[in-house]
DNA sequence: GAACGGATTTTCT
DNA sequence: GAAAATCCGTTCC
């Protein structure tokens, strides 16, 4: 485990078990972004296991290529890839080298550099008058890289050592600073945007959190205009 | 509140 | 050529 400026990095052997496992754990925890703008920090409500080559859903499925690399490579870093064509989009890689499992971060509560986040959502040209509602700064998986200035450049990005320039540190909630509410329910479901192993419950949320994306079942670009 | 289609790159068929 | 681990504006309840 690495021992930040401020509080404590999680420990690689946190990420090195099954991506069923680290999804629920990595809920409450706190992904911090650190650049010349400042920190940006925030808390994670909802994720995504993708469990490697025998899951039809993910990346690793049809085997390594030269976007998905990292996630064959060993626990505990970043695995960043476009999408769509506009968006990114960051797991964690979980398990062992090779094993290629990881989890999506779909979406967060910012709880620092909520002022930087927001000029970052907020495209150039458009008015907006009051901006991205708060709620809204992180909620989904693109919005969230979006406000966090993630991109290419982190992919690969160990975020086990406090130096890094995007990070994963635990959450306060067990610590008790007192102000969280009881602790959040776990809830799970189906996946979002897939259409392959969409019945399998791998996305993991907190109960009761506003940043929580909206679930919507996979819809095919082309609507069957059968008949 | 829900549903639809467009934008646009990486990857595979 | 087509689909994808998405988001946003528009349209219609």
């Amino acid at each position: 485990m690495g021992r930040g400026g401020r509080g404590l990095t999680l420990p690689r052997e946190f990420f090195a078990r099954s991506a069923l496992e680290v999804a629920p754990a990595l809920l409450g925890c706190v992904l911090e972004r650190e650049t010349a703008e400042g920190l940006v920090a925030v808390r994670i409500t909802e994720v995504e296991a993708y469990m490697g080559a025998s899951d039809p859903a993910s990346h690793a499925y049809r085997g390594r290529t030269a976007r998905n690399g990292v996630m064959f490579g060993p626990p505990g870093h970043a695995y960043v890839y476009f999408t769509y064509g506009m968006h990114f989009c960051v797991n964690m890689v979980c398990l062992t080298p090779g094993s290629a499992s990881a989890v999506l971060l779909r979406a967060g509560e910012v709880i620092a550099g909520e002022e930087i986040a927001r000029v970052r959502r907020r495209p150039a040209g458009r008015i907006a008058m009051g901006g991205v509602s708060a709620r809204d700064l992180a909620r989904g998986p693109g919005r969230l890289c979006q406000a966090m200035a993630i991109d290419r450049t982190l992919d690969g990005a160990d975020v086990c050592d406090p130096s890094s320039a995007l990070r994963m540190r635990a959450g306060e909630g067990a610590a008790g600073d007192g102000a969280a509410a009881a602790p959040a329910e776990v809830r799970t479901g189906p996946r979002v945007g897939i259409r392959e192993a969409s019945d399998w419950p791998w996305r993991f949320w907190l109960a009761g959190e506003p940043t929580v994306s909206v679930y919507r079942a996979h819809a095919p670009r082309r609507p069957a205009k059968q008949v």
